[in-house]
DNA sequence: AAGTGAACCTGAAGGC
DNA sequence: TGCCTTCAGGTTCACT
């Protein structure tokens, strides 16, 4: 579900309740998720205090007062709610609602102005995950140490991207996907990247790296593309597919400016193209794309 | 080593 | 209405 736009929008809408919080109360529906949660889980969250809410590529990081952070995965269909009301045990227990059967991390908080809240994760597909890591070993832990650059700020430039993508004989698409080069995209953003910087989601990802001013061109293109798209879709609140909503329920705001993403048959954008937007699978995931205006 | 495809799991949507 | 198939924003593992 969740591409690096919708983590950062829910890092941004749990910050204020879990900064400075503190954790009373953590209550499991299961045992694990995609993964089984660490021992004594809930245990080592009770008691602590939140000193801070941080984002690196996917992963959501919560970082605790005992040297300890939470590192949290949405998968695919992730999401965390927040109920401001403070509620009786047996409700925190056993929540009610539509899928409630799906809440399957539920947190209790003492906010840092003495405000109840509860943080509950659901994730109908269970594919997140969360762990507990020394926050001083954050880097190093098995889910950040292979991530590549993000795409935020200003690291990602052509030169960059050239370095990474040189030698590479998988498609663009498949390139733009693996987190150990650019971390955080996902089959959304990368297909609206490709779309802006009129390149194919077919392109072997080395062409962008050959000499010559062709090359340095289309990758510069594409860096700014990424940079741009990832930007705006943070701007805009993410967006609001099948079941991604925001902390407070809200829905983002982005799907609506998807140039090629779920819009196979559709005119192309592009002013002048005339293309039509098709539908492609590579390695297993859909690319949709205009052959016309995209080389 | 790099690249591809299957697996993990549930729900929504479309065809008949 | 119900049953069947296909597809979904991600990662990891097994294989070539």
């Amino acid at each position: 579900m969740p591409e690096l736009p919708e983590v950062e929008t829910v890092r941004r809408g749990l910050a204020p309740v879990l900064e400075g919080a503190r954790i009373d109360r953590v209550m499991l529906g299961r045992p694990d998720l995609r993964f089984p949660l660490p021992d004594r889980f809930a245990e080592r969250l009770e008691g602590r205090r939140v000193s801070g809410l941080s984002r690196r590529a996917k992963y959501l990081i919560a970082h605790l007062d005992d040297g300890v952070s939470l590192i949290a995965h949405l998968g695919m269909t992730g999401s965390f709610r927040i109920d401001h009301e403070a509620i009786a045990a047996s409700a925190f227990a056993h929540p009610r609602g539509k899928d409630s059967a799906h809440d399957h991390v539920r947190i209790g908080v003492t906010r840092r102005d003495d405000m109840p809240a509860i943080v509950t994760y659901n994730d109908p597909r269970r594919f997140g995950f969360m762990d507990l890591v020394a926050t001083a070993a954050l880097a190093d832990s098995h889910h950040l140490a292979g991530l590549g650059i993000e795409p935020t700020g200003n690291a990602l430039d052509g030169a960059t991207l050239q370095a990474l993508l040189a030698g590479r004989k998988a498609p663009l698409k498949a390139a733009l996907l693996d987190q150990g080069l650019i971390a955080g995209l996902g089959n959304i953003y990368v297909c609206e990247a490709l779309s802006r910087a009129g390149l194919s989601p077919l392109r072997r990802a080395g062409t962008l790296a050959r000499r010559g001013a062709k090359a340095k061109a289309e990758a510069g293109r594409l860096a700014d593309a990424i940079r741009a798209v990832i930007a705006e879709a943070i701007d805009a609140g993410g967006s609001s597919l099948r079941d991604y909503v925001h902390t407070d329920g809200s829905l983002g705001y982005f799907q609506h400016r998807f140039r090629v993403y779920d819009r196979a048959g559709a005119a192309c954008p592009t002013p002048g193209c005339g293309g039509t937007i098709e539908r492609i699978v590579q390695s297993g995931r859909s690319s949709f794309f205009c052959r016309r205006c995209q080389h």
